[in-house]
DNA sequence: GTTGGTTTTTAATGGATTTTGATGAGACAC
DNA sequence: GTGTCTCATCAAAATCCATTAAAAACCAAC
């Protein structure tokens, strides 16, 4: 379905953070945290968080405000908890764009069940999982496709899936260990020659030369390379 | 912006009933009721409501058995009600599909809040058509049915959860660990074999062949997808 | 209980992929 | 120049995978 989401928890209070902190990542979530509001919209930008848990209660400014600012840019789904229970309070955060409003105390089962509950309806990675382009090159990670100049390439499970790890960090060089222990397993990573072979294929089927290549770069005695247009 | 949204009650107290029918409707709302599981269901596939309203206690069925049935072909927000608050409760119907949880009694201003936060994020309108198309095929899944060139196919139940889970995300490949963990159970998320015979049965019936397919395509040593025409 | 239909086993086949083995080319150090 | 290392390619063998058929076990409805 979806890799692990990533959740930004806005909280000033230490202990509570902490205490979301270990039971979100329990659940194989990974978490980011700000301790003001104003921190917090800067990790919100730059964590890009499938899930927000907003604290009201907040040193520097008003939650509402956080969430309002927020808003603005963002259709992330915000989880807002709070001490104060009162109805006009929930109301105003529920219309000001919060998905959810906890009261504290909670537990902490039916928290994360909300939480279950949010990602589900906007699953993790929806913002960055659209195809990724290299030129005449396409791959698309959701649907697992690839297409050459339009029209679809078929490839073998393991051609496709050193294709898209190299789509997924564009540029950038993928050593040969870090290859085979994805696709191959630990236990091969030895085995150099295995991925020599898919690569010869892939380049095969992608129309691409070695010697002069459009998309596959190979760093001699280090890895392989996509390069971005 | 938005047209009025429909709004489905599925409560068996008549006072309830009419209190919501009443406060819903002064906030301009369409509203729907059903005073049981079963009729409820009914009136969920006939009045495709944007929204639904679920009391746990219902007289006729379980309330979570009424959550699962209107999960298997609809995406739209559920929101339950509930006078039981255990948090087990809560997660049961939080990961059986509802989208959030409030227990009685409960301030009218909260959960008018509650519904408006949920029909945001699925806009009124947004109606979607539960009959899905793919050429000569189409799949409904309200009704659960399966028709080929207008005639009705006659599906297995286990040839019908694999075709729906695959018509839910059209185009996209299902990895054989998704189908059979979904549909099979956790434990057979190995027996990629009986994946391999209902995909060959259900080709069978849709006269759809392996290797020039229409619409089963497989994606060897991963899993299958629907092409969407 | 019997019956009809469904699901699960079991088995056989052909095809495709992955692995293995062998060979040659280029780069670099000595 | 020679030897070594890495890379690329080709061809075969071995393995895995998908499809089909058919029998056995299971279930639900009557």
């Amino acid at each position: 379905m979806s890799q692990t989401a990533t959740i930004l928890v806005i909280d000033d209070e230490p202990q509570i953070r902490k205490f979301l902190r270990i039971s979100l990542a329990s659940q194989g979530y990974k978490v980011i945290e700000a301790g003001s509001g104003s921190e917090g919209l800067a990790q919100a930008a730059l964590g890009k968080p499938d899930l927000l848990v907003l604290d009201l209660g907040l040193p520097d400014m008003d939650g509402q405000q956080v969430l309002r600012e927020f808003r603005e840019w963002s259709t992330v789904p915000v989880l807002v908890l709070s001490v104060r229970a009162s109805e006009g309070q929930k109301v105003e955060a529920l219309d000001g764009g919060a998905n959810d409003y906890v009261t504290k105390p909670f537990g902490i089962q039916e928290f994360l069940a909300r939480v279950r509950a949010l990602l589900r309806q906007a699953p993790a990675g929806d913002a960055q999982e659209a195809a990724l382009n290299f030129g005449p090159l396409t791959v698309d990670l959701a649907y697992r496709r690839v297409l050459l100049d339009g029209a679809e390439v078929a490839l073998t499970r393991k051609e496709y899936a050193v294709l898209a790890q190299l789509a997924r960090h564009p540029g950038r060089v993928i050593t040969q260990q870090q290859l085979l222990k994805d696709i191959w397993g630990p236990t091969h990573t030895e085995d150099s020659h295995y991925l020599r072979i898919v690569v010869g294929h892939l380049r095969q089927k992608l129309a691409d030369d070695p010697t002069q290549p459009r998309f596959i770069v190979t760093e001699a005695g280090v890895g392989y390379r996509l390069l971005n247009a």
